[in-house]
DNA sequence: CGTCTATTTGAATGTACTCAAAAGCGGTGG
DNA sequence: CCACCGCTTTTGAGTACATTCAAATAGACG
């Protein structure tokens, strides 16, 4: 009996998972909840899930020398979240995993994942298609902060992601735009009221 | 009989792949030669390949609307490069590509490497294994274009790829920087004179 | 050797920043 | 249930960093 129809439809978007196959990764998944502003992972820990998100937000940030957050990835439920880096590599991560509201993630332990990726062809299949379209988009977002200007990009998420920007407060979308805050509340200003 | 030795290590450097599936993968590859300055694609065509590079350089660039050019990759030989977003979607691209010096690639069609994964399953492992650390790359320049300023920027590129850094023009590592031709002068000028 | 492009330098400009403070909003406990 | 507290958002004023525009110099290539 398949529990999370959620992510068996997300596999099976582009790959086939039979049933038989997704009920043995079921089998392997743990569920967590977490309350909002709760940490999934924190800096300097060795990433050791992955994570599927079956309800709520959340957001990934790295700090930087002056104490500053950036936001490197915001993520609804149907999404997938890591601190890639540090999953991969097995060493300590730069980022930090925080929830915007109150979340369901499944958990996806690196070592149970190799596993998989030997008895389940099909999921090596998945994760490549899937880490090949979000690197389209990270060079699509990176594209944008060079070619574009600040308000630009926040047209564009706003067109893209609409529900996103309606649910993440306003200094997380300044901080995933990369300005500040108080420049996102002007822009926002200036689109309700496009004097000239 | 192994001709392209580079391409074969850059193979099983994290997967194994036996010399009989790299010979069916060699029959299938045509090698291009491309002059300095010349294009490999252009901005609106439908990228049908992927390029592995054998020897030389090359940069893959978008055009915002006011006409200004925007490295996204900078890649030398041992690299793959290509449109990945119109490869993998096989509609029209944003990016050119553009030889830096005479180069020489390996080039890989969109249908060739569909059947590939099929006949040689350590061939999707490979995609996934250079995807997800590309994707890891790029997170990491995002995050830099993001917490550290222009001049910390250059000189991170400038530790990890000194040899690109050498051969490739000043006013391609602004682009790739997200910096002016002009400001990189200044921040080079600076660093060899550090007055204060 | 001449032409074209890349790099350097200078001066003026602008966009988003910082700092500061007020207003708004939401959650919690008395 | 309401008052308070903390965090988010807004607004204002001054600033800084990289930009634009312009022009001179240097370098590469035919």
């Amino acid at each position: 009996m398949i529990e999370n129809l959620l992510l068996f439809n997300n596999l099976n978007a582009r790959t086939r998972i039979t049933e038989a196959e997704f009920m043995r990764i079921e089998s392997i998944l743990v569920k967590k909840q977490l309350r909002k502003k709760r940490e999934l992972i924190i800096e300097g820990e060795i990433s050791k899930n992955i994570y599927f998100i079956t309800k709520g937000c959340l957001r990934s940030y790295s700090i930087n020398k002056e104490g500053i957050a950036h936001v490197m990835q915001l993520a609804l439920e149907d999404y997938w979240i890591g601190d890639l880096s540090s999953f991969i590599t097995q060493t300590p991560g730069k980022l930090s995993i925080e929830a915007i509201e109150d979340t369901e993630v499944l958990q996806l332990s690196f070592a149970d994942l190799e596993q998989l990726y030997i008895e389940i062809p099909a999921l090596e299949r998945f994760f490549r298609l899937l880490f090949q379209r979000a690197l389209v988009q990270l060079q699509q977002r990176l594209d944008n902060s060079m070619s574009i200007n600040a308000e630009e990009r926040y047209q564009d998420l706003l067109s893209r992601q609409p529900l996103l920007v309606s649910r993440v407060p306003l200094i997380h979308i300044a901080s995933y735009l990369g300005i500040t805050p108080e420049s996102l509340s002007r822009i926002r200003k200036r689109l309700v009221s496009p004097k000239k």
